[in-house]
DNA sequence: ATTGAAACTGCAACATT
DNA sequence: AATGTTGCAGTTTCAAT
């Protein structure tokens, strides 16, 4: 899609303030209201601002343990990827998947409430997924998303 | 904090429709809209729900390149793990970090223009990040945030 | 780009259970 | 102590100009 520098600045000013107000973001962006949500309506349509999300902080409604898992899929079928995604989408505790090219095909983040509901996701969720080949795991610690001025 | 069921029915519905008019919200997670406003404001001071993001589209941008980057840090410098998060923060072009207990302890996802640019951010801007023993990457195909019924 | 009308939202006051 | 009702000023959405 093609953007413009007044685009540029809204979404910018959306990234850096979420949830500031509509008439607040326009003037930051240096624009009227009305034109802003047209811009935005616009991003919207185009697919580049694909919806909005709540962040959830998983640990502080109890839920203590998260991980990051990558997968080697069993490549002899080709139907492996679309098969393992599709049977990943299935698990709720799954609450992200890439995809990859190179020796790692597919990474999945993976929450529990503690260690034991952890093994209990890993063994009867996520080793019963189809195509793995191999798979390591990694215990998450922390995320942080870089806030700072961001790259458009 | 302290979830009950209420609670858990608004963060769902706010999982699976954000933006979701407020009045619907409400009425969809079964109160009216004073209370959903109250719960609302309760989980945001309890720190369960963090912010609204608005999700961008990297490639419909024009950012077709994205690489997932794994880090062994130099543990022999205690700070290490913080310098390395701070220098991290500063390249803008690092869309996420993650911290590890393990083998692995960093994790940057890092966004580009094309390949070229995407090289040069990664001679300039990543290996010159202080304390890295090791590192591999992998190109990213694709992300999927699972959608299916959420496990809270 | 500006105006303006209709709908919606955030928040408060107060009564209710 | 948490909920529902009502109310309203301010904001957002969107069409007409």
């Amino acid at each position: 899609m093609q953007i413009d520098d007044t685009d540029r600045r809204i979404l910018r000013q959306m990234m850096a303030e979420p949830g500031l107000p509509s008439a607040e973001l326009a003037e930051r962006a240096g624009v009227t209201p009305a034109t802003c949500w047209r811009r935005i309506e616009k991003l919207r349509e185009g697919g580049v601002i694909r919806g909005e999300e709540a962040l959830i902080d998983w640990h502080a409604l109890g839920w203590a343990v998260e991980v990051s898992l990558r997968f080697t899929l069993d490549k002899t079928n080709p139907r492996a990827f679309d098969e393992f995604t599709a049977a990943a989408r299935e698990v709720p505790e799954v609450i992200e998947i890439q995809s990859f090219l190179g020796s790692t095909d597919m990474r999945l983040q993976v929450i529990a409430r503690d260690m034991a509901h952890y093994q209990e996701i890993y063994r009867n969720r996520i080793l019963t997924l189809p195509h793995i080949a191999e798979l390591d795991a990694l215990m998450l610690i922390s995320t942080i998303k870089s806030s700072a001025e961001l790259p458009i």
